[in-house]
Order: C-alpha cells, then structure tokens, then sequence
DNA sequence: TAAAAAGTGTTGTTTTTACAACAAAATGGA
DNA sequence: TCCATTTTGTTGTAAAAACAACACTTTTTA
C-alpha cells in the first residue's frame, strides 16, 4: 500500500497493520489528493461530506466572519484531522476555508462512513473511532487552555498564564514553545508590540528570561 | 428502576429503555450521591475515578491557577457530564473544583468502565459511545464559538460577533440569549460596567435593542 | 550569496478598558 | 408583602492596550 508508511504516523491509523489499513480506505470511502502551497483544501460554506487528513505537508484554517474579516483559526499539522467535530456535530458545511501552507497530501474520509458504525461492527472500526475519541477530547482540553489564557485580562496575565503552563508542561523552568512572538500575540490574542514591551518589562524584572522560541519562568519570583 | 425517568432525560441515556439503563448501572459501576447547595461533589487535584453525571440540581466548575486566582470554568446543568474529556484524554486528576449550585442528585461513572468498550461489546455500550462522542464534539464546537468572540480586540466586537451568532442561531433579528448582563460579561471576559455602557452606547446608535435577556440586532445597521 | 520577505523591538499617541463607587431597579425568599 | 440580595446603569479616573511608523535583524528563497 503506497502511503501505509504515512498514515502509521496518524494517530487516527497509528496502532492498525497495513491490512487494516487498505480495509479501512474501502470503508471509509477514502480518496488521496495532493496540494500545492496557498492552494484550497476545502472552501468555507461548501457541503461537507469528508473529514480531512493532512497526510503530508500542512494547512492552516482560515474564518470569514459575517463583516468580512479573516482570522486564523488554527494549525493543521501532518497526522491531524480537520473536520471530525463538525462531522459528529451533525454539521453540513464547512465553517472555514482549509488552505495548504507547504506542498501537501491530503486524505479526504467520506464523515458518514466515520460516524455510523459499520453495519459488520468490524474491530478496526472500533479501534478507529476510540482514537477519534481521543482526538477531539485532546482538541478539547487544548481550546479549554487557550480559553484559560485568553480570559485573563492584562497582557502580562495572559503570557504568565501561557508560560507557566507551557513550564508545568515542560517540568522545568526551561523550555520552548511552538510559536515565535508574532504566532504567539495573535495565539493569545493580543498586540504584538504592546506583548513584545510586556515581555521586555518582564525580562527586566527578572520574571523571565527569553532567546527565540526558549524561555525560561523564574517560578520564585511569581508568588506576588 | 429509582431514577429512570431522570436519566432518560440525559442526553447520554436519552435513546436507553430502562432494561438498558439498569444493565448499564452495573456496566459503569455507577453509585447515585445527593449534595447539598455549595457542598463539593469532586475537588481539584483530586484522583478522577470516576466521570459525574448531573442528574438534577447544578454545578459549577471553579478552577484555581497556580497563583490562586479562582475562576469559574462553566456550569452543569442537569443532564450534563463533567469529566469526560479528561477521561478520553487520560488525566489522572480532577482539573476543577465541582460545587453544587442547588440541592442535587449526581450519577458517578467508573471512567475506565466508560473509555474501555466492553469486553462483551454490547450495543448498550455502543449507543452511549456514540453520544459522548456527540457531547464532546459539540462542547469543542461550542468552546470554538466562545473563542471567536473573545478574540476580538474591542468589547463592541466582542458584543457584536457573540449577537450576530445568537440571531443567526435563531434565524431572526429577535431571539434570547441565555445571559444576564453580569453573565454576560464574565462569558466574553469583558468589565461588567464598561460593557453596559458599549451596550447603551450600541443602542443609542440604533444598532441594537435589548430587554433583560431578549435582544434585538439590527442587521442593516451592521454593515459598516 | 544577494535580494526579498518575515520577524522583532522601540517609541509616542490615541483610544479603549478596567476599576471603583454609587444609586436605582429588579428579584427572590421569608 | 417587605426586606435582603442581586442585577443593572452611570460616571470619573487611572491604567493599559491598540495602533502606527520605523529601524534593525533574521530567515527564506531565487
């Protein structure tokens, strides 16, 4: 099976054998399609009738609200699935345009076929759905934290309430983050330069101390 | 059965027969447990054991941060669970404090009983792995909304993209939303008072009017 | 490797928000 | 029904954030 090497790093298929696999692409009423940079994976307000599987490359999700405005809604990184939520919600359109941000390959998954059972009850199945599972609960927990950080209403709140968890995380005042400083003012969403002079301030305190995407949380100088 | 008619209520036993539901009592290992107003029924940094099905009465989730500042995280009316994302995604502790907010009946569920299909794989089980999967899916979609509004930079967009959601919702230029003022606020994490005063402001522009929870969005005025 | 693009830190100004304190209105029990 | 509590609107002030414009650095890519 061409891709069987890519898919094994999905969490979706991660702990199903090749043979599962091919049997799963039937059952799933798959197709392969492969993106080019800036290219449209599926169009905002277009019927849904897959979930997607960045396979290859990555995507970024973008949102039009009513007045027109664009946000970026989140990442879609190489093994991760947009679309399962809307797909068990009982959603019939796609609410954000999916845009390629490298050369990509995507596997397009028909949503009903996900999210009835199969009428032979099969274990693959099973095993497929409780990863589904896993996925949107983790996908929960991590909108839950962006919420935690969000909701503090200083800038400086919301970097310690990010950093402190990324530290936790970490278990150690060292560590790094996925964003550099602009991806992580508009993550908290906040101005980028209003963030950069909080930090600054909080360098010069002694409250943190920062080179690229490595910080480091000086905890004993937080008790406040 | 005691509480049948309660939990056909619940949207997790909602398509159950009673002869299910009894079966599943013994499945989940579930144990019933009456709380009094402001008694806690699960306590942060506790072991999680178990998933808590609100039966009757209320909750609220209140969480401490590392600097013992107290938010509150959400509420649980009767028929909703708490705990089952953190059960999918295997934490080993309770995240947030659970306060009864009235007099209340809740259902504890054995949270391995519930992540592990049954070793019979009865379709009881099936069922309601359908519709936690449901709940959970439709929580993240709901948490993805509450983070739309509240990464909008100014109270008025905040108030307006969170209105145009609910008129949308109810496909009408009058509709109730399920806030009061105060509610409101803490919901789009925005000052209570600086709120009120967009909110008149809002209204003397003819943008919107708005009667104790009833609201209405004047959408030719919206364009901007 | 040179040019273009993207990311970063700084500053001053303007706008917005939080905060605090209060009075009036509404609500909910006793 | 009356009292206590909660909710709501208002105002002024202080603090904080957004915005805009810029120089400088790092990264990307042609």
């Amino acid at each position: 099976m061409e891709y069987f090497q890519d898919l094994q790093k999905t969490k979706i298929f991660s702990t199903s054998t090749e043979f599962e696999c091919q049997a799963m692409m039937y059952c799933f009423k798959t197709r392969f399609k492969t993106f080019e940079k800036n290219q449209h994976i599926v169009e905002q307000g277009e019927e849904m009738d897959d979930v997607v599987l960045i396979v290859k490359g990555g995507a970024i999700a973008e949102n039009m609200d009513v007045m027109g405005n664009i946000t970026i809604l989140g990442e879609f990184n190489r093994g991760e699935v947009y679309g399962l939520e809307s797909a068990y919600a009982g959603d019939n359109f796609y609410k954000d345009t999916l845009i390629a941000t490298k050369k990509s390959l995507v596997l397009f998954m028909n949503k009903h076929r996900i999210i009835t059972p199969c009428s032979n009850r099969c274990r693959r199945h099973d095993i497929v759905v409780k990863h589904i599972m896993q996925i949107v609960a983790e996908s929960n927990i991590k909108l839950l934290e962006k919420l935690t950080h969000m909701s503090k209403k200083s800038t400086r709140d919301k970097l310690l309430s990010y950093l402190t968890a990324m530290s936790d995380k970490a278990g150690s005042e060292y560590f790094e983050i996925p964003f550099n400083k602009t991806e992580l003012a508009s993550y908290l969403s906040v101005d980028r330069s209003a963030m950069s002079t909080e930090l600054g301030k909080m360098r010069d305190e002694g409250l943190v101390d920062y080179d690229k995407k490595r910080y480091r949380l000086i905890k004993s100088k937080l008790k406040k």
